[in-house]
DNA sequence: TGAATAGTGTCTATAAGACAATATCCC
DNA sequence: GGGATATTGTCTTATAGACACTATTCA
């Protein structure tokens, strides 16, 4: 420990004068869910200027007293109303002019839901909903992506949400082939056709069923619960759970 | 557009007491490099207050009217003394105490550098070195890292900059399986052993000779110029270029 | 029995490791 | 020729797609 003036005065002398202006830091997160073989994210209309009325990711400035994760996190409670997802940091999208207003920095982080999770409070009535997320763009290619409603028309998307978006896609569509994070789109015991379909829903593309079943039962990642599904006119198919064994 | 009345109301609404202090953003850049069969970090030592002679990474503040690539470029420019190099954002760090002095988000980045690129002006009596990067764990585990001089004697990190090395040094280990970074850290010219051994030192594995050889030529990523290497006691290995079509 | 989906067998193609053979240079 | 490294051949194993077959439920 030095005396605070020799502190303060090399703090100064390193902090030059460009940066005296500190940039604004925001955090912004994507919430994504699969429902109905069809992608979905959390989206917040804009109620004030800049893009009043268009669709945004929801976010809020980082504390000086938080770390950016519990910033995320407090956006996930405060404007999602969910709390205990698998959350991730994605990219910090720095652009000058990204927001009209003033020089903001945000850091994106995606969080991976189950869609049972998220039924409460999502019509757009309360200024949110869980609109579609349309991948004009195929395997890891990458880019912008359109947000539309369940009826297909198009909503205008805030800021550079559609790159953060598109952004949040291809890293879900590269971890998915290594890292089991199929299983925080779904409950606790699911079907492996269930499992097949959030996967294709993810990757954007059809699946071999033979193959994914021996890949996916081979990995050690899941096991079977010995339950099966009832109520069908057709064999019904056993639950299986993840282990978390692979995963730890 | 609206009156500048309004927008600053509603922009001041959103940004509410909690933000109104805020952070210092600035980058940090993880030059990395192969050479000797070991990999290396450029790293500066401190001569402030806190951490004062321990072993940093290049940055800098970020200022308001610069984007964090173009901080990221300026630090590799002004502190090590490069340009036009690979250059890809890594993870932002914002955990609260990670500076002693202040609030500071670090948004970090890393570079890939051909070693020739790095001779001149790394001997420690400019104050900055080329470290060795010790990699504790296998594969993509992950975790701090430790730094080294070429006697092996241990250098101080300051911060969390292990951590920070230690992520990249992951994430290129991922990368390199199925994006061609290899020529990034070579010249443009170079031998299949040459490759063979930078692919070896980044995953901290040896690889199997035949296999390498059949998958980079089998990529379409690399083509033999027709030239041989000269000079050597043995069967003169051939020269290979990176196609960069295959990356495009 | 027929419709529908679950779950399995098997063949082929592809990619990687193991092992070995051949090729080319210098001394 | 002998030593050293480059380059190629071939066998085996593991994995994924293609295709087909069996299993189970309900109407």
């Amino acid at each position: 420990m030095v005396e605070p003036t020799g502190d303060e005065a090399a703090f100064l002398a390193e902090y030059d004068v460009e940066a005296f202006e500190r940039p604004s830091v925001t955090v912004d997160v994507v919430i994504l869910t699969v429902e109905q073989h069809r992608l979905r994210v959390v989206l917040v209309q804009r109620d004030a200027h800049p893009h009043a009325g268009r669709w945004a990711l929801p976010g809020g400035f980082v504390g000086v007293d938080e770390s950016l994760e519990s910033a995320a996190e407090r956006v996930l409670r405060d404007k999602a109303g969910i709390e205990d997802v698998y959350l991730e940091q994605l990219y910090t999208f720095g652009a000058v002019d990204r927001d009209p207003r003033t020089r903001v920095i945000t850091v994106a982080y995606y969080a991976l839901v189950d869609a049972e999770r998220l039924r409460d409070g999502m019509g757009p009535e309360n200024g949110r909903r869980l609109a579609v997320v349309e991948v004009p763009w195929e395997g890891e290619a990458g880019g912008a992506v359109a947000a539309r409603t369940d009826d297909d028309q198009a909503l205008d998307l805030a800021f550079d949400h559609a790159e953060v978006i598109g952004l949040a896609v291809k890293r879900i569509r590269g971890k998915l082939d290594y890292v089991p994070i199929g299983y925080q789109l779904l409950p606790d015991e699911f079907l492996l056709r269930d499992l097949q379909e959030v996967h294709e829903t993810v990757l954007g593309r059809s699946l071999v069923k033979h193959s994914f079943r021996r890949r996916m039962l081979g990995s050690g990642e899941i096991e079977p619960t010995g339950r099966y599904e009832g109520d069908v006119d057709h064999r019904p198919a056993e639950f299986y759970r993840f282990t978390h064994d692979g995963a730890v």
